[in-house]
DNA sequence: AGCTGATGACTGACTAGACAGACATCTATA
DNA sequence: TATAGATGTCTGTCTAGTCAGTCATCAGCT
């Protein structure tokens, strides 16, 4: 053998990229997420064929980042609300103690560079948190909706509040407080 | 006097970037654009500044259609949630008969070349729908939170909503009505 | 009404700059 | 020493915006 790929430098490059797009937006050079990163421009490309398949892969990790730090310590024995709001505060933890990770995580869901399949990856990552919205939505008054449709709307009213949140840190947990409020309106 | 500007071309240049911005995102090449309009390169060029003072003017003229359109007709004697419904019906079609309209402004929304004062003219275009939606929230369980947050959600939840309907249009109807009494359990 | 000159819209080839990705070269590891 | 990662310069391509030349429109004059 020779030299091995380091999982150092593709994970500096990962998290250079999402600060880059946090702050630039997805036309950010790659010299850019490079630099950023601490590597050379070429480097990137022994990691990542191509830009778009950087931005692929950082959607679903950070998909998948969000979803697992959700449901850590997830207090399963507890009733459904209970384990609702866990889900709901851990993520709002999440996007405002990494706003640059949400940020960029916002900007790559609605680029068009993102596949099909990095989709469904996305959506694979989150089945945890989709199995726990799934019992809430069985039970409740939308129940006829199409769980699809109840999906979007946790993460559509999720999204709102994050975004009003990070506008207005001071009273973050009053926000997040009101944003699980409303969604608990909705499912029941 | 000189040739004076048309605004036939002002307009078919609009409409086609919104086409164009639907199809193909905001990276869409200004050549594009005017192509679709059936006028020269250059021709864009004087009618809008630059690329994204068109993008700007866009975004207003989408925003302010949308927030007409919901208003048209509006019985202004009903109760409060008769007139939020005409409101959300109205947008709902209006989406659905535009649905590359609708997917541009989707995008224009989260650009960061949309500038403060375009957003706070999108805003000002709707402030009709404002008026209404702050009636709705001073007499309900929201009446504590601010109203920027309120929009933030109704705006939210609508493109959800409208997002399922333009994925699944033979049951429209179900999910318009299914989006917005969700609201309206936000709401009350 | 017909003519004329001034104005400015219209055109599309062109330019300057930016950027993704390639590549020749160097370097670290097995 | 063979292999493969790392580097950073280089290049082909793409695109926003420009510009010199052309043409449509209008006001004022006859």
């Amino acid at each position: 053998m020779a030299k091995p790929k380091s999982e150092e430098k593709r994970n500096a490059i990962m998290s250079a990229a999402a600060r880059v797009i946090a702050s630039q937006g997805l036309g950010a050079p790659t010299a850019v997420i490079a630099q950023e990163a601490g590597v050379a421009n070429g480097t990137l490309f022994t990691y990542f064929e191509t830009k778009a398949d950087l931005f692929n892969e950082l959607y679903v990790a950070l998909k998948a980042e969000r979803a697992s730090a959700s449901l850590k310590g997830l207090p399963v024995t507890a009733d459904l609300r209970k384990q609702m709001f866990h889900l709901w505060s851990h993520a709002m933890d999440w996007a405002m103690t990494h706003p640059e990770k949400r940020r960029a995580l916002a900007q790559l869901s609605v680029s068009d560079e993102i596949s099909e399949a990095s989709r469904a990856a996305g959506h694979k990552a989150m089945s945890g948190v989709a199995r726990l919205l799934e019992q809430s939505r069985a039970g409740g008054v939308m129940r006829n909706a199409p769980m699809g449709f109840v999906v979007a709307i946790m993460n559509s009213v999720g999204d709102a509040t994050m975004e009003f949140m990070t506008q207005d840190p001071v009273n973050a947990k009053k926000h997040a407080k009101a944003g699980f409020d409303a969604l608990w309106r909705v499912l029941t």
